[in-house]
DNA sequence: AATGAATGAGCTTTCATTCAT
DNA sequence: CATGAATGAAAGCTCATTCAT
């Protein structure tokens, strides 16, 4: 789908993605039909194939801006800091805070994390940021301020705690509070820095 | 479905269980069709019918079987342990080890998690997991061999640990060995020691 | 499709075959829709999907029957003919006739051989009746009985005149009365007997 | 569709006419859509609805394009002939070379043959052809030098002879060399002078 | 003249489920 | 218990055509 669009064209592609990603998150991308997404918008269905050619090209198309917002975000975070310690404490805060405000990406990324259709192109995401973690992790063992250990596995740690805890939040069986996310942030950092 | 079962209705209700739970965990819920599955055992459509009401009962008798069987280990695994953090360690270690056997029970788990229908059932497995651990934590935090912190939160971290690097494990993306694993272990057990 | 039918099936198969012929040499391939082929016979869409893979493969099907009925028809004329021009001349009126009375099957080949999806499957059942009559015309060669010339080519001329005679009648724009038929025979011939 | 075309105009509308005679030919007709037809001239849809009412109008203008040019080609063939048998013969060599430089064409009549929709357009200029031929057959039979037969027979056999070489060359599952062309011609003549 | 956007009926196909035997 | 046959709603998608700009 490689098509010239218009302002307005632009103004539905967008339309359809914010859409059907809600209802995705909501229901499921296979609960989720085009016809629902169509009507959901009072469009025709054949607006739909217009602007792509699938819908697993849309879902796809969807991860991908989250994971280009979240990323941006990550990015942001670390920008300021000094030390590699610093950096790994504000990617681990700035994926929860992400995570917690954009529901509907993350429950999409958990959904396609379990289809093989799309767990692929969620992956390459993903390890780019471990390896960017695991990159400051290396930073700090080399200072010797955390012991050595395989900083990917460390990393992989990290994003196994921030996310079950963003997950546990939005299915409302446990309140994400400032107090929890820094329990969860100080188990981490004990975590990597070991005795 | 409450079926007075013979032996060999027993044994065909097993089968279609086990050949079902690959065929899901391989292709998905969804993607996976009860056509598939009588075909894919050769017997007719009358015979899934005769033992499960739908498709859907299938996943979730399926489900609970898994979720039986991980409670069954937890509690040998915890049974000759001493002290709370012994307890603690052997049952990280052997939620670990048994998902890392029972690959198509995990996986199965992974995708019903996002699934709204059946959500809810594997919810009260893992609370149940997690209020066992957050006790022995408390019993911990008690005899002060921990610092004081809310003990469920931290029993989630651990398992958002455990469970992510299983994950990886299933998808190559990273091998489970033992000292993977005991990395993963000590990242918790120094999560939960904190400073 | 490989499914073991039983009478009942065997039967709702041909039915399936029957209607869809006669609405495809009527409406076109394209033109006619599955719906249509299972409204025609009271039955629901999925009966036409339980005896076909694919519309392509309904089609294919026919074809493949009606080439075998055809070849029948050409093996038992010839079988009597002692000579070989005999043969052919028995070969060109057995085509004829079998192509008079199968309107149905004729405007079906008709159709298929505008069609690459069909026109290699055709193709196959129409060389080995041209290689047939090529061999004859060979022996006639041989014989001395008509001068030499490309028997392949002759056998084509000939299946030209006598499919052009036929699709005439069928769009009644000409009687294929036995005169008319005799007279194309006689084309055939001399035709090929030359001067 | 009765527009005042500007130069330009016209040149769109050849131009339209010419890739979508290409894109039939080689797909056929129905699976050819609109879309592509544009998009593979990189236009607007509206360019298509500007220049022709429906694609059936579309190819209904192709088709009488071709048989006009086609008709010209026999008649100018024709011109110079002083027998009525060498009318005959220029007539059915014009129309085989004709055929064999316009493949595409050549194809779209055969299309278009197979369906209800363009037969008729076709069938009334095979029959100015066929009527011509026959007429120069009833000046031969008239002078004695061939047998009388049904002239539109006669005709339409020597149609179907030529029609069928072209088929086969088309496809490539023949050659038609001047030879083979020779071989058919001569076909026709023997068949129509017979014994 | 021309464009990109939109329509919506209709297409082929799938599939959970039911049923007669 | 088990089978093959049948159902029919609904899915994803296509496409000739129309329309606002």
């Amino acid at each position: 789908m490689d098509r010239r669009l218009t302002q307005r064209g632009e103004e539905r592609r967008r339309q359809l993605m914010a859409y059907a990603a809600d209802r995705f998150a909501d229901n499921g991308y296979h609960p989720t039909s085009v016809a629902e997404i169509v009507e959901g918008l009072g469009v025709g269905k054949g607006v739909f194939y217009w602007y792509f050619d699938s819908k697993e090209e849309l879902l796809r198309a969807i991860l991908a801006d989250g994971q280009l917002d979240l990323r941006r975000r990550q990015r942001a975070a670390i920008a300021g800091a000094d030390t590699p310690m610093e950096r790994i404490e504000r990617g681990i805060r700035a994926s929860i805070e992400w995570s917690l405000e954009q529901r509907v990406f993350f429950r999409l990324f958990q959904l396609a994390a379990t289809d093989d259709r799309f767990a692929d192109s969620l992956r390459k995401g993903e390890q780019v940021a471990v390896r960017d973690a695991a990159k400051h992790l290396a930073d700090a063992m080399q200072a010797g301020e955390i012991p050595d250990r395989d900083p990917v596995l460390l990393a992989h740690s990290m994003l196994g705690v921030t996310t079950h805890l963003v997950q546990l939040n939005h299915r409302n069986l446990l309140q994400a509070t400032p107090e929890a996310i820094d329990t969860a942030v100080d188990f981490c950092l004990h975590g990597i820095t070991g005795s």
